[in-house]
DNA sequence: TGTATATTTGACAAGTTTTGTCAAGATAAA
DNA sequence: TTTATCTTGACAAAACTTGTCAAATATACA
């Protein structure tokens, strides 16, 4: 089965934000989840704290332990990286533009 | 002083198929431009077909040597940055407008 | 064709970044 | 203060990057 879910509401925390609200508000604890995802939570600390990226697959992990939407998580790391990507740089949103031009063009030469 | 150039014709190829095109254009040998820019030629050769990217700092200096607009090479090689990143993401394009609005948002904080 | 020149490929090494562990330090609650 | 939670930083191991080199392939042209 394929659902659809029409994401409304965009949320613009980071990801590490995200998922200290939702942890919090599951009432669990950095180490009770940091077990469920076997690290150590000196890295889910880090995680949350935006001082570290998580990895995909610990997203999706996170996302089911939290009982979250996995698309809403994954936009927002997504997004995260793409906004980390261009922060410093000069032409960072003319860049944004111009990608979204290259992905439309690579998807018409596709098809 | 300070330039402003207006980018009319943004270019959708990738970095290395613009850098390969102009060292053609100046007549210039992958040995030589490898030479100048103090690496071997595989590498250039890689950089060029895409299978490695450059460092921002080659980057410069590849658009110095083959006298390029540096803004326009930069846009492509930050604007391919971008698209490998959410190149095999399902939910790629949407990211990228998250991104927009979280560079706007970021913007808006600092002021 | 053969030979020279140019480019590509892949194995490898060195350097850097990432991802994690651990223990000590800081913070907060009781 | 004591106890539990979270943060920080030093360190190690693994993964990724960036480069060299040599062999393989492609291109040009006598």
């Amino acid at each position: 089965m394929t659902s659809f879910v029409k994401i409304k509401y965009i949320n613009l925390k980071t990801t590490g934000e995200i998922i200290r609200e939702k942890r919090e508000e599951k009432g669990l604890l950095l180490r009770e989840l940091a077990a469920s995802l076997k690290i150590d939570s000196a890295i889910l600390s880090k995680l949350e704290r935006g001082e570290r990226k998580p990895a995909k697959e610990q997203l999706i992990k996170i996302a089911k332990l939290l009982g979250m939407n996995k698309k809403e998580l994954v936009l927002s790391w997504l997004s995260d990286k793409i906004v980390f990507d261009i922060a410093d740089e000069e032409y960072g949103v003319e860049a944004l533009k111009i990608a979204e031009k290259k992905i439309e063009y690579l998807k018409k030469k596709k098809s």
